[in-house]
DNA sequence: ATAATATTCAACGTAGTGATTGATTATTGA
DNA sequence: TCAATAATCAATCACTACGTTGAATATTAT
């Protein structure tokens, strides 16, 4: 009775999408996916989850359209399906933040303690980019620093931060960004650089923000861009 | 094993507010509640559904932090718990029709096919509406348009519009809108008002859309601003 | 070809979800 | 206070989802 008509197919085919999100593993491996592409294998290993258990859920997104994958010799490499799969799972963060009481508790007292670390907006640092006079890090593994970064960003990994800190400049200021604005790497490096007595803020968003934004991106291996 | 740290209980709570939004019934619910409040009973009515089961979906839905009940006399009065909800829905609905066939099919030939209806984007229409010299209809059931609508709207439900016709210039284009990109009406009504020889096109979007924009509405009754 | 590796598939048990029914609570009006 | 109405709760059943296991498939390297 109910699942008559256009409108109510819609309905269905939108809920099948927000099934598809309604799993924290699955939210876990497409927030890794924001990165950039990545194999079944990796996504477990980082996942800490069977390959099996991966594939599956892989899967799943995949008939919800939130992921692709293509096969790369003996690999299967995923990626988002679109940058407007960032943009949902932003409005998801949003709506949890502003309207569950155990997020706003747990964002408040983990994340916005860790110091007064005052975030830069995307749209000021794009501004201060333009204009030079600041050092962008990207704290993010290596691996996901080479498939899109931030335009003349330069990748610390958070273990290599301090054998490395020469190549900071102590007279500018320095901005970290990682994964999103609930990766913790951003903070770390920010309190570790400040510290060592330096001028240091983070980035409010993350990487795939910027990507989805429209902004530009560099990428090391190849000219690929990872928007659409 | 993969449930500790603060990340992953992050994870988890997100992971709850979409499994709220992962059944068809629910996204119903929310469509309606978009148009502002409603008791249960008025609900299950719309949806053609048993009231202890809106109930039920409710609740789920208010434990995700997506709506909020409140007592007023006998009832129980539901909405949505902000406007962020609205921005969720939409990038929802993006999402899906990007990337499922099944839904970019039904929304081309059921949706788009009815009449090249040209539709007005809201950024548009709000400065048509500074100009003047456009004449807006909202063609929704009378208590949604009660509790919100644009500004200068008049209220004509979809069954008396042959009878109102009077009541529209017959030199001034009209511009229809009803609960959203995907609800009937406003097609319905623009493809009516052609056959009678108007000038006539549908918003884009729906009145909850225009509202979680932040832009001006009113309200026949009270003066209350229904956005956050 | 054969072995090795990456991924998917199939099957199973457990646990959770959704709809229905009837009982219970809260509020209003007589 | 009692009846009527609105909503929620509790219990049940059918169904689906999740994770695990081991087998099957696809690709590469030997």
């Amino acid at each position: 009775m109910s699942s008559e008509g256009p409108k109510h197919i819609l309905m269905g085919q939108f809920a099948r999408v927000a099934k598809a999100l309604g799993h924290q593993h699955r939210l876990e491996l497409l927030e890794l996916l924001a990165q950039g592409e990545r194999s079944v294998e990796a996504l477990a290993e980082h996942c800490g989850l069977q390959i099996a258990n991966v594939s599956q859920h892989l899967q799943h997104l995949r008939r919800a359209g939130l992921v692709v994958g293509r096969r790369d010799g003996k690999y299967v490499r995923y990626r988002l399906s679109g940058s407007e799969v960032v943009t949902l799972l932003s409005a998801l963060r949003h709506v949890a933040e502003r309207n569950l009481a155990e997020v706003r508790e747990l964002v408040g007292s983990y994340f916005h303690d860790r110091g007064s670390l005052e975030p830069v907006a995307m749209d000021d640092l794009m501004q201060r980019l333009r204009d030079g006079g600041v050092t962008v890090i990207d704290v993010r593994p290596e691996d996901e620093f080479t498939q899109g970064h931030l335009p003349g960003a330069i990748n610390i990994p958070l273990a290599e931060l301090e054998a490395r800190l020469q190549e900071l400049p102590k007279d500018r200021e320095i901005i970290a960004y990682c994964r999103g604005p609930y990766c913790l790497l951003a903070f770390e490096a920010v309190a570790r650089l400040r510290r060592e007595g330096r001028q240091a803020r983070r980035m409010e968003d993350g990487f795939p923000e910027w990507l989805a934004a429209g902004r530009p991106v560099e990428a090391t291996t190849r000219s690929t861009v990872l928007s659409e």
